[in-house]
DNA sequence: CATGAATGAGCATTCATTCAT
DNA sequence: AATGAATGAATGCTCATTCAT
């Protein structure tokens, strides 16, 4: 039941943001009236948060499980993708709640030293611990982590949201490709002179 | 005096959205009384437009600038971020307001056919038109406009964003080549064996 | 409830009219607090139109309830008059909102093509329909029921205000000979000449 | 000046009453800004109450102005209805205003001891003076003055009532015969038979 | 004298939350 | 567990009124 709300929840904070919406809005969506949804939770900032908590971990989910020694950078970035992918056609708009929450009104469990951070910086720094494990140095370009973390979701991001208001029907899948090439190369695309068709 | 319950407006709405921000806390920012917003605007509503209208149309200002014809596409889309960069650091969270404009409560002027975009379409949309008129075919490594628009929208908003979050006195210009590179060449960097022409 | 907010809403905006009339004068009036009102009604408009239609519909059940056929005009005028005095003694103050209902603010149904008419009106119409069927043509004198009506609503309603203004303990049946005298023969009296005293 | 604004308070207080009536709607009406209004009255309701007396005092010295002693009390009374009826046809839905008076907002200056009347009272215990002068106790048909005062102002109230929510180019001096006739016969109507002598 | 600007006092309405049932 | 009813605390907005210009 409380899976139940939260999934409500979703769907109704997606619409508006946390301000926007309300007890009634979730209950609706729920099946409930709104004095039900205390039953299961303390209140709708707790639902709020609790639902971003929950974002929060399928999103880190996808970072921590093991991805195949033998794999290559891009591979194994296609692999994550594949997962958030997944995740985002699930959640749809409230995936884009987690990235959007701002620290200032302390919706978000902060980083390490009391520090509050918004989600998609939560994301990035994430994925650059994520990175530098999964890739080389000469993978990276000889960047840093966290300025690579940063890049690919912008990258991934801005698709992500061109398909969120775009037709309901369209694959996010299919996009994949496309980030990941300007990911790795940018607008420059692959350089024919080595042959290689990845 | 418009003007400055705009930025105070701004201020305002860029820490906690439309519905989270009170005419109080916008009357306060701007030091009036909310009674007296009302000699100046309709409503809290009209505010908000007027402030998404007035951003869009600063940020729209600088793809009409024109670019000296003798640049190559980098050194004009160079003059386009320095323009851009100068109005981020002016309107400053405000300017991430623009992009998160959602259309449903349609507070942002469509596209052609009654379309309702966010503010993020808009930009990209426009951005798509710049560059096919600053870019050739090549230098768009065969790319459609449209992604090519996407593209960058996600990178520079990415950095623009951890920008945001940063310390205050960090300069946002200092991202511009990263951002270029990035957009350029991807993580894989520029191509340096073949002494790059681009 | 509904029944109990209505009532008070009638002694309040009795006391003031619509405009001047606070949902807190109602709520205080019926024991509750301004917000609770809203579990009921969506708004003071829609209170104050349904006590007005209320009142609308206890009125004109008045003229719907039948007379025995073998009554006189003064007769059957007389069952009226007592079924509507009782209404205005329940009623009192409120009785006479319905009256002074303007159309203009669209809070009473109209006539029959989307004409807007005041309550008074409407009463007017309503009761030179019942005339033409409660009198002979003999018995209006040979004048047009609507001009009846009208003359009869003044008559009955000058007594009514002033019973209205004057003390609480009057009874307005008391007045209903002077009223019934003076609709069927003005000022002249009733006329001497068959013996009769009146 | 005063004059000015006072009349145009008596239009716009004719549309909707004292509280529905804003500064703004005076102003507007007057052809000058709310504030401007300050230099000729302390305030609204000082507006109000003045323009209550104007109508008061224009409404009274009709009873005032002698008549012929030789008239007989119809031909007085048709006299004053002229006069009045003059009133009516300048100050239209304001005149409505000052019958609708009511006491409780004190707005109206009161009768002998303190007693708080509302205006149609007013009227009415004036005209039971006049009456009281300008009729035998024989031409009054042996009932009280106030009586007789209430039951002239019900019948002419609601003719009056009636033309101003009829077409505009309507003429109320056609209906002083009418109401004259209901008033003195009632529905009996003028007895014939007897030739009558009033 | 006229007014633009500013504001305090309210007002209708919304909404998260509580609680008895 | 679920909810109808009730409410305190805002919130956007209106308006009479003041005052400097």
């Amino acid at each position: 039941t409380r899976e139940d709300i939260l999934e409500a929840a979703a769907r109704a904070f997606a619409r508006g943001g946390f301000e926007a919406t309300t007890m009634q809005d979730i209950a609706q969506e729920a099946g409930y009236t709104p004095a039900s949804l205390y039953t299961y939770f303390p209140g709708k900032k707790a639902i709020f948060e609790e639902l971003v908590a929950l974002l929060a971990a399928e999103i880190f989910q996808t970072f921590d499980e093991p991805v195949p020694r033998s794999l290559t950078f891009r591979q194994r970035l296609e692999l994550l993708i594949a997962r958030q992918v997944g995740l985002a056609q699930k959640w749809r708009d409230a995936f884009a709640v987690f990235f959007a929450v701002r620290p200032d009104g302390d919706y978000v469990g902060g980083g390490d030293k009391g520090e509050r951070l918004a989600g998609f910086d939560l994301y990035c720094r994430r994925f650059a611990q994520w990175v530098e494990e999964a890739a080389s140095e000469d993978e990276m370009g000889g960047k840093e982590p966290i300025d690579v973390a940063y890049f690919f979701f912008g990258t991934a991001y801005a698709f992500f949201l061109r398909w969120l208001g775009g037709p309901a029907k369209a694959n996010l899948v299919d996009m994949t490709p496309t980030v990941l090439d300007l990911f790795f190369y940018g607008l420059a695309g692959k350089p024919a002179a080595s042959g290689g068709k990845n």
